[in-house]
Parts: structure tokens; sequence; C-alpha cells
DNA sequence: AAGCCAATTGAGAGCGTTCACAAAATATGT
DNA sequence: ACATATTTTGTGAACGCTCTCAATTGGCTT
């Protein structure tokens, strides 16, 4: 286990017979190389098998060619029993690792403790040792305000996902009023006359939206309040079964459940399952994230597809280019995906 | 947004009193310093705000401070719908980055097109410019033999997940054949008698030792073969789903399916809804796998847990121990779960 | 009190790159 | 052909740390 010696940037100048400089001015895509020299050096990076030090450049001044995504480990699968962990993850990861891939960048992934309140000094260290040239931030980081003024004080360019307007920052997120408006009219106009809406966090924007423009949807089509009923408030699954019990043991109760997350849309049909309701004929479950797991559902969900893979690989694309020093800061939406499967259905009678 | 000036060592070594060295001491818990020193070093790290800079280190000489993950990017949600993707990514990271961060270490992960034919390449990049102090190679990489073979040459310790025994490695896994003989054994004495296996692909280490146990499990209660039949070959939801509607129109169907992921348990939920079977009671079904989302469905499932988590856990804290001149290479197994939902229960009649 | 060993501290070099220049080569205009 | 711009190339310093090794300190022995 001898470890082989590593090719440095002097190798690869002495062989093509150039300076150090020059070498670092073809492998950076620098101007003013004769095409001639920049040839015979690239053939030399080949030969030898020549990869630049990310350490080396960070030190010599030059960009660290990492993007730091922070999360909050209160959503990794650690909680999921509790109903808070999710799997954006997965999505995230593809997401931004292919962006980063693609401009050889590489993406760092770190777990905050949210509710320990050490947010701030926990991403310190890893900034501070990292020094990352962008720092993307999901929920419920995203809204912690701060944070985003610290980084900002950092002069780190940060990227928010799921996070709508604002600063001098890079926001990416889909249209969740344009998305609930779809939805909730798919429901209007299969003939559902009351629909019930499992909300998640008040503080949590896009659920902020989607409230919104499910009221006036409902109100624009002449249904009362009081046959779209709301209820939750977070976005757990037990939260989600009493609040339906609840719900569906009303007078005249929704014949429709839209739910803020897959988790919720699942206890939907759950308690459909132990009530005795089939979906869809007697009650019709929509979700509003589709992780990828919900398309094998029994029976599949109809659902909005967030679009989690393209958002991020947005934040990742938009610092790095920030980080060579071109335009990047703004707000971008994205657009999202509502996919029809098996659980809409026209109301019974 | 102007940068603020990053504290270094010298800073905290001129505050302190003292030299660079010593502080560098302090930081790296090194012995031999006064302790009225070190604590008077560790107050001015403490109260500067001081980051030891990662870049700088691994200029010094020192370690990387970087653990990195090789993943299939077949295995990622892109390929979910074709059914090659799988959601285990949320657990490796959750159990990778929390024992990181416990030493302080960072994880990064690389998105490798296993596929293309062009994996040494794509890692001697990344392994090249990121110089970790370890990798980890998740299946189906910890069985490419090419790839092995190189980061031994190349000197990196390395741990694989989900792989048995052989050289100068961290190998990490469960016990799989543990865990095909406890749910066998399970299914046989709720009373079923003809069990179908939907099993994971030939050459996938974990699967071949559950098809061995499963008919050695069987051969011991005196089921005939034929009553144990074996199907699929992959882990994939459509594969499933044939496989399925073939063995359940044998003359004598099984009453009980164990699939080795659960996304060919979900196909069982599928299949026997659409035949009209019910769950647990015409058709027992267990998964092995249970990503966190299996808990939801509709029957909830009973499944083996994996230690998914714990496995890249353990892997990261090896890898760590050996870059800091420890043991650490070795065999480790790790103990899986049998969480027993509602999927299963005896046959009819 | 001198001598010796161990514990503690510090100084200088080096890691591989990019930066800011300076120097050399080439092109342009008259 | 000459001076002047422009392009191309090279040089030394710097980045922040750890390494190696030398210097200092302190305690113990004799």
């Amino acid at each position: 286990m001898h470890k082989p010696a590593k090719v440095t940037i002097e190798d690869v100048a002495a062989a093509a017979g150039v300076s150090r400089q020059t070498v670092s001015r073809v492998i950076n895509n620098g101007p003013n190389v004769k095409p001639a020299v920049r040839q015979r050096v690239e053939a030399m990076v080949e030969q030898l098998g020549y990869v630049p030090n990310l350490s080396a450049r960070r030190m010599g001044g030059a960009r660290s060619y990492l993007i730091l995504s922070i999360n909050d480990r209160a959503r990794t699968f650690e909680n999921w029993t509790s109903g808070r962990g999710n799997d954006w993850v997965d999505q995230m990861l593809y997401g931004g690792m292919s962006e980063c891939e693609r401009h050889n960048y590489h993406m760092v992934l770190e777990l905050i403790d949210t509710d320990a309140g050490t947010t701030i000094p926990q991403i310190a260290r890893a900034v501070g040792s990292l020094r990352p040239d962008g720092v993307i931030l999901t929920p419920p980081h995203c809204d912690n305000l701060e944070l985003v003024d610290w980084l900002e004080r950092q002069g780190i360019p940060c990227a928010r996902v799921g996070h709508y307007e604002g600063g001098n920052f890079v926001d990416v997120y889909m249209d969740d009023e344009g998305a609930m408006r779809e939805v909730t009219r798919h429901l209007l106009e299969l003939g559902h006359r009351s629909i019930g809406f499992l909300a998640g966090p008040l503080n949590y924007g896009p659920s902020q939206k989607r409230r919104k423009a499910f009221r006036e949807a409902l109100a624009e089509a002449g249904i009362p309040p009081e046959a779209g009923p709301i209820g939750a408030g977070n976005f757990y699954f037990d939260m989600a079964v009493s609040v339906l019990e609840t719900m569906l043991a009303a007078p005249s109760p929704p014949t429709a459940i839209i739910a803020d997350n897959d988790k919720m849309a699942f206890a939907a049909l759950h308690v459909a399952a132990d009530l005795g309701l089939k979906v869809p004929d007697d009650l019709s479950v929509i979700s509003f994230e589709d992780t990828p797991g919900v398309r094998f559902s029994v029976p599949p969900l109809t659902a909005i597809r967030q679009p989690t893979a393209a958002m991020i690989g947005k934040a990742c694309a938009q610092l790095i280019a920030l980080s060579k020093g071109e335009e990047g800061m703004g707000a971008f939406e994205l657009p999202y995906e509502f996919v029809v499967r098996a659980t809409t259905k026209a109301p019974r009678g």
C-alpha cells in the first residue's frame, strides 16, 4: 500500500516545457495562451493524469470549488417515525451533485441541529473550515433571518430553496399558488363541493401560499368556507390522522382531501381504509410533494410534483456562476408538474 | 458585502502570546502543552472565533478531514421510474454525516455513472482533487474489483458497505442469512407452506446470501423446492409485478411473498389489490429493506430493517480512526431488526 | 550544584496553487 | 525599419497550516 507519487502542476509544466503559470492558465481556461501551447499542455495533463489539488487552489486564493448545503437534522430519516423526517434529500443530492459535477465542483452536506439553538456556531464552523464558494439553505433554515443575516455579513453567496423573494440572494421556488389553484380546480371540475386541506406549518412560506390559493379557488367557485376545512399545521402523519378523523366525521364530510405533503396523504389513505372508505370512489386524495415512492402506493397517489432536484440544481448553478464572477443573484421560479394517478375521481352520487 | 477578516492561527498565537506551533498543538490535541498555556490558547480560540482552514491543513501535510462517498447515479431518484432508484441515500447521509460531524470531518458525495464505463477516471478525478482521508463504496461499486484494486493501489483507506469479507478494507454489512432465516421461519410458524421469494440480482452479495438461506430454511422445514419459487433477479417494480402475476397464477400459489426490497414488496401489494387478494388475509408480504416510507404503506409492511445509516456511520468511524493512525481495517457485522407490522398473518383455511 | 533527561516551546521549510507583477515575444501602425 | 501597443510567457510572493528539528525550560539525580 504505497502511495503513488501525485503529479503536480510543476510536473506538467516540466513535461510540456512551459512554466507553472502557463499550465495554470490552461487548466483554468484562461485567455492569452497560444493554441499550440495550450494543446501541448493539455496533452501532458491527459498523459500524466494530472488533477489540480483543490486545497492548493484554495490556498492560492482561488475559489474553493465547494458548495455547502445546510440541512436540518430533524428532517432526516432519523425522525421519520415522529413524522418530521422526509426524503427530500435524495432528490436534493441528485440535483445538486449533478450540477456541481458538470462544473467540477463538489457538494458538501452538513447536518445542522436547528432545534438546539446552535445553528450559527455550527454553520460558522463549517463555513470557516471549508470556505465554500456558496451556501444552500433548505427549509427551515432559509427562513432563519438571523442565519441569513449572518451569512450575508460573511459575504458568502447564499441560495435559498423554497423561499420567496428578498435581498441579495439566489431564491429558487415553484409556483405554489398556481399549483394549488390547479389542484383545487381539478377537484371542483370533478364535481367535489367539499374539500379538506391538510395544511403544513403556518410559518412555512410555501404552505402559506397554498392556504391562500386554496381559499381563493374555493371562494371563486362559490364554495362556502365551511366546505373547505383546513387542518393540521404541521407535516406529521399522526397529526394528519387525527385531523382527518375529525374532518371526516363532520355532518357533510369532504369528499376530497388535499395534503400538503406525502406523509399526510398517506395518512388519508390509512384513515380511509380504517373507515371503510374506498379511494378514490369515496374519497379523492391529492398530495403536494410527490417523493419518488409515492407512485408505488396503493392506489398510486395523484400529486403535485415539486421540482426539488431541479431547484437544488438551479441553486448550485447560480452559486457557481457567482463564484466565477458572473451574474447570478435573483429569484427563479421553476415549473411543477401535476401528476394525475389513481386517487382522484368524481364524488359518488 | 465586505468579507470579514478571517482569523488565522497566527492571530490566535499573537493573542495568546505563544507561537504558531503551540496553537497548532492545542487545536490538534497534541501532547506536551502546559495546562495553563493550553487553557490560554483555548480561550483565545474561543474569543476570536478561530476555525482552522481545512485547505491549509491539508497543504501542511495533515489529513484532509474529508470522507468521500461514491454513489451510483443509476440508483438515485432520477431512476425511480425505471425502478432502479432507491432511497438509501437519505439514510446513508444521515449515518455518515452524523459520524463525520462528531469528529469534525466532512462528507463529500460523488455521483458516478457506473454504466458509462468511466468509473475509474471519474473517481480518480474526485480523489485526486479532494484527497480524502477515506472512500466509502456502496453497491454496486463495492463489488467492482477493478475499482477496488485501483483504490488499494492509491493507498486510500476504503470502506465497503454491503460487502462481505476480504482484503485490506473496512467491510460493513448485516447478517443477511440470519435475517432471511428469521423471516422464513416466521412465515413457516404462521403456517405458510408455500412461500415466494422475489430475489434481487444474482451478482449482488447480500441477495446471494438471502437466496441461500431461503432455500435452506425451507429445506429444513421439509418444504419441497417447488413450494418456494424464486423470481425476479433485479430490484425493479415492474419486473416484480410480472413475476408475481405468474407466481400467483400457479396451481397452488404461494400464500406469502418475501421481497428483496421495498419496491418489490409494494409490487406485491399492487398485484394483490388487482387480483382481489386481501393483505394479509389472503397474502402475507415481507420486505427486506424498510426505507422510512414503508411504515406508511397501506397496510404497513412487515420488514427486515437494514441498518443502513448505522453501516455508513460505522464505515465513516473506521475510516476516521484509520486516518488518525489508529487501527480500523476489518469486517463488521451490524444488527438488523425484524419489524412486524401488518402484512403477515396465518394463511386462510 | 552540576549534569542529565524529559517535557515544553519555537523557528524554518514546505505543501501546490494562484496572484500581481515584470519580461519577452509578437503584432500594429506609420 | 522604428516605435508603440498587444499578446504571450515567466517569476517571486503569498495563502495558512503542519512537519521536522533545534532550543529552551524544568525537575531529578548524584
